[in-house]
DNA sequence: ATTAATTGATTACGCGTGTAATCTTAACTT
DNA sequence: AAGTTAAGATTACACGCGTAATCAATTAAT
């Protein structure tokens, strides 16, 4: 698997908003919530890069970035390392801890209860 | 929060199994999974107590390791930062995300509707 | 009482990360 | 055509981390 720094994982994320995407159009894009300097964030996409997580195509003298994962595929895999690693790979008591402690909405609950819901429909 | 990398996690994992523990006993505890060197594993007591996830009390030469925070309180704070990372904070999108990938059993899913089960009578 | 052993403290060291500054070169400007 | 930008490449640097080795001191052994 693709490791990658949390800094490196909000850039990519800002590629994933749409892509190809110039290095300009990231820095953008990071603008509102971050207070990265422009060469921080040419920084990261350069490892990005390296890491073979973005590839990218010359035009003119920009770049034209392109994930090389999609964003489920890498939140999954994170999400199945980051249960395996506090819940023995079960996923049940991250939830509970969750309600436990209140955490749950009844939205969240709804929501919950849909991909219930289509799991054991698609297990029919 | 405190923040604590990998390798001193599975080591303050380790003691809470069982508390106070001294270092040989830690080490014990890790020797069946992990090829750490002895040395390795009392770095990570000690950092773990700078960081302040553990106190101790001399006893003789030795110390007696105790966690200063319980798992299920650190194991939140975790998750909530996770989960806001990847899915915006919220919870639903990682479950659902596992479904997808048919990574959930029969088990997992009587497990989680226990859960809403549980969170929906403490609504009552 | 010395010596040996064991425990925690201190030091080590290369690599990744956050955070940029500087260098180089290709593309606009005039 | 020459000068000026601006984009990416290269370099920088301190700190945390994984992974120990060495130092110091106190207890246990003889």
């Amino acid at each position: 698997m693709i490791e990658l720094s949390k800094a490196e994982f909000e850039v990519l994320d800002a590629v994933w908003l749409g892509y190809p995407a110039t290095a300009s159009e990231v820095i953008a894009r990071l603008s509102d919530n971050k207070e990265w300097h422009e060469k921080t964030i040419k920084t990261l996409l350069s490892r990005l890069v390296k890491k073979g997580a973005l590839s990218f195509e010359k035009q003119g003298r920009q770049y034209n970035y392109t994930p090389c994962i999609a964003r489920e595929e890498y939140t999954l895999k994170e999400s199945q390392s980051f249960i395996e690693r506090f819940f023995n790979g079960r996923i049940a008591p991250l939830v509970s801890g969750f309600a436990k402690s209140e955490q749950l909405s009844q939205h969240d609950i709804d929501e919950l209860k849909k991909v219930i819901d289509d799991w054991e429909k698609q297990q029919k």
